[in-house]
DNA sequence: GCCGACAAGATTGTTGACAGTCTTTCAGGC
DNA sequence: GCCTGAAAGACTGTCAACAATCTTGTCGGC
């Protein structure tokens, strides 16, 4: 048959070194797909890379040292999972968050913290949450007043992280991930607006002492009722934050 | 340099016809990595291929007509979606569903759909459901007591995509349907559960009516109560069913 | 001086080939 | 006759070269 490919090797190359243990700091030994999907999962989140940035094939083979069909389905992955969209022949770019998208993201989150509350408040032993009725006291109360939003954030994640937690359920843990990971920026920025971190730490106290009363009904109302509040606060001052 | 390889080609040989008219049966035209993954999702929704069944990368882009690389990105979008799972060396096999896995599943679904049965009331014009309170009628109550559980389910899809349409929140739609996907099978074994057609009927009416008279509230905690009624149903023939 | 067309460079899309690992099969020994 | 071990086969994992497309920079014309 014509259109034959002849190809022919003068010498077996030796393999391109595999673990890179001179890896230059800024390039993790990270070389498996899933560790290169969670790498660029937390600079696009950290906004490392802004959004509408793009990304280079070749650029990001050549930082992690591997080949550029790895990048390629990193890049399906994280296609498939929204947080950049591909231009054919033009590379992909980090997705643009829209503010009407931010709304939908929040309006989801809603429902999904209050079920995570309910079935946390069902699943674990009430003295479990004796931890954060202390935290939501006095200690968060000084770090409203000192303006260290910082600490505020660790506390707020120590929360949440334990809600899911509790929850034991997976198929919501992934998808509220998938949810914070495109929030993490708003969440922030909403934060730091005028008065939220003190109603906010109000309505976190409610819903964690309907928590410690067993009153699992009540806990998700109130969260829900809690992140319903934060949306509209990001509604009246949405030309602040994008 | 040593090492180096030497590439000859004869003849630019002809392009292996991309636009495959004569496509057999059962291959589809499928060509570009969406409409594979739609394709391959379709069939374990439909259970088409069995779960635990092996997928090969060979046999499936010889069927589709690409090249290993493309049905690779594939299953990277179909694992990180959680249908296949991928084990080194040895390939890729459908998800098996466990039973808590879909108890977990119908717990999410149970919010969302509360969540956009409330949105979809708030947004549509309330004449938008006078089909449904029609079709919830006597034409339902025909099917059930007739057993016609295929034209049961055709209104039941129908409104569950007007509730989906009318919430307009394409992150919760995207949610549902990855619920959807795997749980496809499970609805229609809960259906002909006995008396299961006929309650989730009576609740059905009771949610259309209220959807009916605006009352998204009262909406949303009728459809919850709705999705549980099924799990609890689901849980006590839970051995007749996986 | 500004606009459009053309050429050079760079980047993505596509393909086939090579290498490593697991499974299967067959022969030999207990 | 059954079990153990090795070789063959088949498949996945990995990679680099080739082809097509877009972008950038430059030259000529109006």
């Amino acid at each position: 048959m014509s259109g034959r490919v002849v190809t022919l090797k003068t010498k077996p190359r030796a393999r391109p070194r595999r673990t890179g243990g001179g890896g230059r700091s800024g390039a993790p030994a990270a070389r498996t797909i899933a560790d290169i999907v969670e790498a660029l999962r937390t600079r696009i989140g950290r906004q490392d890379v802004a959004p509408g940035a793009k990304l280079g094939e070749q650029e990001l083979a050549a930082e992690f040292g591997v080949p550029r069909a790895r990048i390629r389905e990193v890049f399906g992955v994280l296609e498939s999972r929204g947080l950049i969209e591909r231009i054919p022949n033009r590379g992909a770019v980090v997705s643009r968050l829209e503010l009407e998208h931010v709304f939908q993201l929040y309006e989801v989150r809603a429902v999904l913290e209050g079920m995570c509350v309910r079935l946390a408040t069902q699943n674990a032993p009430p003295e479990t949450w004796d931890e954060f009725v202390h935290l939501f006291g006095a200690p968060m109360d000084g770090f409203v007043k000192a303006g260290d939003f910082d600490s505020f954030i660790v506390v707020y994640e120590r929360f949440r992280r334990a809600i899911i937690e509790w929850a034991r359920n997976p198929v919501a843990a992934r998808m509220l991930d998938s949810i914070y990971e495109k929030t993490n920026v708003v969440i922030r920025r909403i934060v730091i607006l005028p008065g939220r971190a003190q109603s906010g730490l109000g309505e976190h106290r409610a819903v964690v002492a309907a928590m410690r009363a067993g009153n699992a009904e009540e806990a998700e109302r109130l969260k829900r009722m809690n992140l319903q509040n934060a949306q509209d606060t990001l509604r009246r001052f949405q030309k602040y934050v994008l």
